[in-house]
DNA sequence: GACCGATTGTAGAACGTTCCACGTGGGCGT
DNA sequence: ACGCCCACGTGGAACGTTCTACAATCGGTC
């Protein structure tokens, strides 16, 4: 039965409306709407029904005014990363089930990481969650100051006190992939960075100490991109260009590996015929039949969990260890992937 | 210069600490804050020194509770879908300036929209944007009852009351994609459709209604589908094994159609070679060069800021003329539409 | 010099909730 | 009978704003 405003005017019906309805004090009205104890199984059962009579709904604003605790967790996530939409949706499966409401703030082109986080704060969030900022350190550290702040994907040299660090391993997981190409038979592997977006330094250094653990020094070589399509196509046309051409890729993520993918489809030069290319994420994009991308996944659930998991520990003042979760990679191997056709030179 | 919190306890700094601060009244320092007008130059210079020295940002909760403008867009969004995605980036452009905060509540496969939709209820937003919402028209028209609701991209046969429609001319956009096959040559077109999602009835109609049009009654054909990668590729695989192989197909959307040229591709039936692929909504997953889809292009930066100013619109009491918005589609042409091979069989 | 309107400012009551400090009343041990 | 504790319930003060009065000041006009 769809809830009929019983309230003569259109407002919305208060907790004072129900309280009256029901023949309670506003406050007893309040207990048995919060759940709270100091009532009694019959006066509960009695507002329950006046409420579902009324269709009242406790007002979250007013609400959170009051109590000190808001139980909202702020969400910073970039829009078209489909790495940030599976983690939301990891954060909301594991934040709901605890009793905390979810705040979003989108990063776009348009609208920046500073304009995000203002809005968070003046919705009054009791922490923040913080997909791949980019965001300076020393901002990071500032925000720190004034709440529980929960990084994810960015690995954060010094570790800046009040601030929670949820991330992969990501130079291990540079490592996997380049044992994996190795294995295959490939000496010439190229990485296209990540510049100065989150993980990408990690991520350079796994790969430059896998290649020189293989003793392949001299093949290191690592060409600019960035973590969308346009710059892993960009760098893959630098790549292409270059006279000794690397038989296999590592981009930064699989945005960017998509972005190879196509420079090299559309240069006629087949993948992973004549060069195999590895991504990183494991997100939705790479499962796509269609891309079916060789990639180092990223345990999404895991690190949606644990970043909720921090927030609440740091807001219960349960002190939280060394402040940094990393979670281990684990490479999928899919169709991008293959033994180098042209015999390797030395 | 970073706000240092100058209150004295790890409180955030309220209007009363500013007013103390800048030796005015509350009410005045309100006045300042939100630029309203009744403080001279001077004073609310001051003022507004004192809000920077002690780091002060005004409570969105507070400001809401008390004036009955809330100033909230709620908007209803799939976390999985791209063509969303770019919507709500459009949302954020028109919205913002013109003084209006979002609110996002997010769809997944765990989530709901009626849990989506009482969140944002709950946050007391003035209207709902409703991003191809699934609910039943019943359900529509009980929200609409309560405060103005705009939805995107779902064609509602009876204009509900209340209830705004943004939406493209879906049945004309199918019958732009019929007509630039049939121009290339094509007779044998499909249409892997959407089920009940937003739209689909619509394009299906166009579709129909195109073929008959260009006298081709006899090979109109409807493969169930819906509006996931894996939905696509189950009906491709549907087609594939089919006798009479269509040599064009019309998919519902971008993600169907990916999921669609996924599967040919990897049965070894080229696109476009031999069969032509049609996507619809142009969103990012259509541009990227690796996909490279023909689409049927939604207006959406349009779609978003209509979706907006009939929500303002609703709220400042301009009544709207029709309460549907239709914006007309145009064919994007890409890689994945040729002639047929084949000599078409009549 | 009284009156006026405009400008600048203030006090205090909302808004819808939760929290705190109390009233009850009844059961029960002494 | 008395105290005492417990479960249940209430009134009223917060929370941080905005809004509706109304007060003070000032130059200007008759």
């Amino acid at each position: 039965m769809p809830a009929t405003p019983a309230v003569p005017d259109g407002k919305r019906p208060t907790l004072a409306d129900l309280a009256t309805r029901a023949g309670v004090s506003t406050a007893l009205a309040s207990i048995v709407m919060r759940g709270a104890k100091g009532a009694s199984a019959a006066t509960r059962e009695r507002v329950l029904e006046a409420a579902r009579e009324i269709g009242y709904r406790p007002d979250a604003r007013a609400r959170l005014l009051r109590s000190h605790r808001s139980h909202l967790l702020g969400v910073q996530f970039g829009l078209q990363h489909p790495f940030h939409a599976d983690l939301v949706e990891g954060i909301y499966a594991t934040a709901e089930p605890a009793g905390y409401q979810i705040a979003l703030s989108a990063v776009t082109a348009e609208r920046g990481e500073q304009r995000a986080v203002e809005t968070l704060l003046d919705d009054r969030c009791e922490a923040l969650i913080l997909l791949g900022p980019q965001a300076p350190a020393s901002r990071l550290t500032e925000l720190a100051g004034q709440l529980p702040v929960v990084s994810v994907a960015r690995h954060l040299r010094p570790p800046v006190p009040g601030l929670e660090v949820v991330r992969t391993a990501d130079d291990k997981g540079a490592r996997q992939a380049v044992d994996h190409l190795v294995a295959l038979g490939h000496r010439a592997i190229a990485h296209i960075d990540g510049g100065k977006a989150p993980g990408a330094a990690d991520r350079r250094r796994g790969y430059r100490t896998a290649m020189s653990r293989h003793g392949l020094t001299e093949h290191i070589r690592v060409v600019p991109g960035g973590l969308t399509e346009a710059e892993g196509a960009e760098a893959a046309q630098v790549l292409a260009a270059s006279h000794p051409c690397p038989t296999a890729v590592l981009a930064f993520n699989d945005r960017c590996a998509t972005g190879v993918l196509d420079v090299f489809l559309r240069s006629g030069i087949p993948v992973p015929g004549a060069i195999s290319v590895v991504g990183f994420d494991d997100s939705h994009l790479a499962r796509l039949a269609h891309i079916d991308l060789t990639t180092v996944g990223q345990d999404i659930p895991r690190l949606a969990h644990l970043a909720v998991d921090r927030a609440i520990a740091r807001l219960d003042g349960r002190d939280t260890g060394t402040g940094e979760q990393v979670v281990a990679p684990h490479l999928v191997v899919r169709g991008t992937t293959a033994p180098p056709s042209t015999a390797p030179a030395t």
